[in-house]
Order: structure tokens, then sequence, then C-alpha cells
DNA sequence: TATTCTTGTTTGTAGCACAAACTAGTTTGC
DNA sequence: GCAAACTAGTTTGTGCTACAAACAAGAATA
């Protein structure tokens, strides 16, 4: 019999499965433009851009805005507190999750 | 570096960390009373009596009621679709997780 | 020139989590 | 024996937030 679960408590910024999927994407690649994030997280266009927002406004999401010819172009990047972050939410979901098996 | 990560799609009925709480006490003592859930989930009790309502509906608990004495009391239960759910639910963040390492 | 495509942002809505207020009955105190 | 306080939950109201549709500003194309 499992033990008697750890309290169950996320950073609800980092849990959102939209957001979850954006910082493990960034997580993976260092830095990803709109476009990779779009493709990776098959979020809309719409939602991929407030969950940025979103992220950006915690810290955890550094966003840059620049031009490729004329047209233009946002690139994304974790922050050390978007990493530490990701790592602590890591961490503590193996916890709860390893004290089902 | 890590990988680039595996969709992230969980069961958002599982998901959701007060209804997870109660999941995984359920998982660990089989048979739990509303007074057992509340103290080791931490939710308010209006929180719990949605949130038990919602899994029940979804027939992932079932939910009897009696009385002790002259006291009402409901006791909680997993369902086999509960814990094939929960178990679902803990490969998938697993792979989500583990992608991250 | 106009229409269609790109790159995102803003807006409107519906759903949901949350706690406060409520219900129904029981025990305790005076 | 009557009122106050406690038990065991449920219902209700509110505010947040995820979501996609509509919008904006330009660039390429026909």
């Amino acid at each position: 019999m499992p033990d008697l679960p750890p309290p169950v408590d996320p950073d609800r910024l980092v849990h959102e499965p939209g957001r979850l999927a954006v910082l493990a994407v960034l997580n993976a690649v260092e830095e990803a433009d709109f476009q990779f994030l779009l493709s990776q997280t098959e979020l809309t266009r719409g939602n991929l851009s407030s969950h940025t927002a979103k992220l950006e406004a915690a810290g955890y999401v550094d966003i840059e805005k620049s031009f490729v010819g004329k047209m233009p172009r946002t690139v994304y990047r974790l922050t050390p507190e978007g990493r530490d972050a990701l790592e602590a939410y890591r961490q503590h979901m193996e916890t709860v999750l390893g004290a089902m098996g």
C-alpha cells in the first residue's frame, strides 16, 4: 500500500499544462521563437501569447523582439528564476507521484 | 541538454491540485471519510465537497453515506476507473517530467 | 491596388476554483 | 426544555483564468 501522500501544492504558474509545455520546450532548447513554440506546444496563437506574457510577468521567461529582414520575430528564453521554478516543480511533482507508485 | 518534451496533455480532472490530493489519499488508504480527507488535503469543506462531487460525476470516486450513531458519515473510495485514471496520469507526468531531467 | 499572408495581441466568454453563507440535524449548557 | 454551539457537509456568489475568435499592423503577392 502506498504511503499517505505529501502535501500537493505545486506552483500554479508552472502547473498549468499550456505553460508547462512552454517551459519544457524552453528548458530543452535554451531559445525558441513564437512559431517554434506554437508548433511544439500545439497551443493557439492567442493562448501562447497570453501564457508567455504571464511567464514574463512572473520573471520566468525573457522575451526579446527583433526583426529578421522586415518581419518581426520574438525570441523566448528561460530566465534563471524560470529554470529554478521549473526544477522545483519537477521535484515537487516527482515527490507526489513517487509516493503513489 | 534535455530532449524536446513529449506533448503535455494531462487529464485535467486529475491534474487540478485539490483533486490530485484527494485521489492520492484515496489511492493510499482505500477508504476515507470526509474529515480524514479534510485533514489530509487541507482543503476547505466547501472545496472538498465540490471536488469530490466532480470526481463522483466522472466515475472516479464512489461516495457512500451512512450513519454512525445518529451522525451522518460519508465514506469515499476510488473506483477502478479512478485508479486507472490516476495511474495513467502518473505515467503521463512521469514521462513529461522525466524528459526534463 | 487590393488581397492575402505573417506575426503576434487584445477582447469576450465560459468554466472553474475558491471560500462564505447556508442547511439539517445533534449535543451541550443553563 | 430551550437556546446556543457544534457536526457534517452542500450550495451559492465572486473573481480569476484559460481559451479561441476577432483584431491590428504591416509585408509579400497577384
